[in-house]
RNA sequence: GCGCCUGUAGCUCAGUGGGAUAGAGCAACGGACUUCUAAUCCGUAGGUCGCAGGUUCGAAUCCUGCCAGGCGCGCCA
């Protein structure tokens, strides 16, 4: 709807182009807004304002002029303003709303979609958790959001691909098998000294009696290289497993999972600094191989291979990330805790230094998620091993509360979670106020069949007969929609899937309050049955994007 | 010390590439169930948009400085 407004506008600039009113060139960029107060009608648009300077006339004169150059199809618009410094006002004929109930109906559960991405492939790499410990609640909201953002793309026709980057290479697997090694020799009765830095969750120690089960005792004394090799590989693979269940529960279907370990089995690192080599990014010093970060404004150059020969982190990033533009995205978006938001610049140095547009890698920072218990901070300590695991969340609140709330700020805001406020069943959770919404009319709708009401085609001799003010405001919210999608697609934000959710429910709900949807007036019945289906296919569609369950009855 | 994020109602947060009178939920207060699900609805009250400058027709939004909170600044991952 606003399209088709925003389209009226471009053909009378054209009109105003050709009479030599305004410059000749490209269209300005001008606005359409949905105006706060419904005084400054369904549309608003600054156009006027915006020109006004080119068109050396006030601004009030220049909307005057579009104004009689529009020329709108008849039954669409009732009045068109002039308001304040020369804002344009739009008013609709109420009837002219109905057009979205027959565009959601013949979408057929779509609507919302879009074809803004086509041909574009994306790939969303997200949680990413080294596998060393069980996944916790911020990695939670890391799962939630990119999963969500990867059907938003989905929707919005691009091409997606979910991806989990296992580490499982380095120092961590070793301290790891050296944590499991020492857990497994006190549970035989030996005494030890834990490692400083090692992990020292009780999961480990659970880990330790697997491994005593199917391997037979441990040595005493420090492990051989084969031995900790064995210990680390696995509590690593028995932590993976752990964790894909937990994403698989927590409704997280990943395409990928890509083992650091083949960048070195097939030498995708070789290829990858032997690329930057050829380009001159890399040179040795302290005995070491650097990256000249600094040649893109990133604070230091980096260490890619260490004095013993062993290569960084950093560089299987490097290799990793060549990789990924090697297969053929156009668009990667890498999901990060916030905690690693210093590690950025010298990650966009390196696509910069391969020679890709830096645009085409977007790095999502997840700042944390503190948990709280009536108000009260949950302690947590990482290494320590006191945790509060996404598993606990899930089974203590639900997936669903859990997902959503997750989805209701912003990537980039700290977000308190409180675990009692997510247990309860009450208006102050807003999940079950969109759900509940959805239900509802699932009820309606059996109701309905049970009485044998006839469907109806969403045509324009039944659809006139919805003229209340409600129904108005719901046509208006669900024209809406397309570009909420669209919004939250181009600025990689669900959070805004989440607010229209919650305010479609809440039109619905004053709706349903106030009028009856099945009564003896058949023809007014088929048409709030319409109305409603539309809104329940949105519910549908919206959280679906956000992988929340839409219930048939609560 | 340097860098990134944040600062909007009592609380948790929205605020659409600058727009007209800053919004929602919760909490508070007052109302509404013989009805298609009251996990709901209606109403009242509540804000110097951290502070100070600047840019312009117009700033919560952009720029600069300061203040406060969080997170980072390894040849760790």
């Amino acid at each position: 709807m606003r399209k088709r407004v925003a389209d009226l506008i471009s053909a009378a600039l054209l009109v105003l182009q050709k009479n030599g009113v305004i410059a000749t060139g490209d269209l300005p960029i001008f606005q359409v807004d949905i105006p706060k107060i419904p005084e400054h009608g369904d549309f608003a648009t600054n156009v006027a304002l915006v020109v006004a300077k080119s068109a050396r006339q006030a601004p009030r004169q220049v909307a005057a002029l579009i104004r009689e150059a529009l020329n709108p199809p008849p039954g669409m618009l009732a009045r068109v303003d002039i308001a304040g410094p020369g804002f344009i006002n739009f008013f609709l004929e109420d009837s002219s709303w109905l057009q979205v109930l027959a565009d959601i109906e013949a979408a057929q559960g779509k609507y919302g979609d879009s074809t803004m991405g086509a041909g574009k492939k994306v790939q969303v790499e997200f949680v990413s958790a080294n596998p060393t410990g069980p996944l916790h609640v911020g990695h939670g909201r890391g799962a939630a959001l990119g999963d969500a953002l990867a059907n938003i793309l989905a929707a919005t026709g691009h091409q997606v691909e979910r991806e989990y980057y296992i580490n499982d290479v380095g120092l961590q697997m070793q301290t790891l098998g050296l944590s499991l090694f020492r857990r497994a020799q006190e549970l035989q009765g030996l005494s030890v000294t834990f490692p400083e830095h090692g992990y020292q969750g009780d999961y480990i120690k659970t880990l330790a009696q697997h491994y005593l089960a199917a391997h037979g005792p441990v040595p005493a004394g420090d492990p051989d290289s084969q031995t900790l090799e064995r210990c680390g590989r696995f509590a690593g693979e028995a932590i993976l497993a752990e964790i894909q269940q937990d994403l698989a529960d927590f409704g997280v279907q990943f395409d990928h999972w890509y083992s650091e370990t083949r960048l070195f089995q097939e030498q995708i690192l070789d290829k990858a600094l032997a690329t930057l080599q050829d380009q001159g990014y890399l040179y040795e010093a302290d005995g070491a191989l650097w990256f000249r970060a600094t040649a893109f404004g990133d604070e230091k150059d980096r260490v890619v291979r260490r004095q013993t020969g062993v290569t960084t982190y950093f560089a299987s990033d490097i290799a990793y990330h060549w990789l990924k533009f090697q297969r053929g995205f156009d668009q990667v978006i890498d999901i990060w805790g916030a905690d690693h938001h210093g590690y950025v610049p010298r990650l966009q140095a390196v696509v910069q230094a391969l020679g890709i547009a830096p645009e085409r890698l977007t790095v999502l920072l997840v700042q944390l998620v503190s948990l709280l218990r009536e108000g009260q901070p949950v302690a947590m300590t990482t290494r320590g091993g006191t945790f509060v695991t996404l598993r606990q969340v899930m089974d203590e609140v639900g997936k669903d509360v859990a997902r959503f709330i997750f989805l209701s700020r912003r990537a980039d805001a700290q977000l308190e979670f409180d675990l009692e406020v997510a247990k309860k069943q009450t208006s102050e959770n807003p999940v079950y106020y969109v759900q509940y919404a959805h239900a509802r009319l699932a009820s309606v709708f059996r109701l309905a069949a049970e009485r044998g009401i006839a469907w109806q085609e969403a045509d324009r001799a039944v659809l006139t007969r919805l003229s209340q003010p409600e129904e108005m405001a719901i046509l208006k919210v669900l024209a809406g929609y397309p570009d909420v999608v669209a919004a939250a697609a181009r600025h990689l934000e669900p959070h805004r899937i989440t607010y229209y959710l919650t305010e479609l429910a809440k039109e619905l709900h004053a709706y349903y309050y106030k009028h009856r949807f099945l009564s003896d007036d058949l023809e007014l019945t088929q048409a709030r049955l319409l109305l409603v289906r539309g809104i329940q296919s949105v519910l549908d569609h919206g959280l679906r994007l956000l992988g929340v369950e839409a219930p048939e009855t609560m």
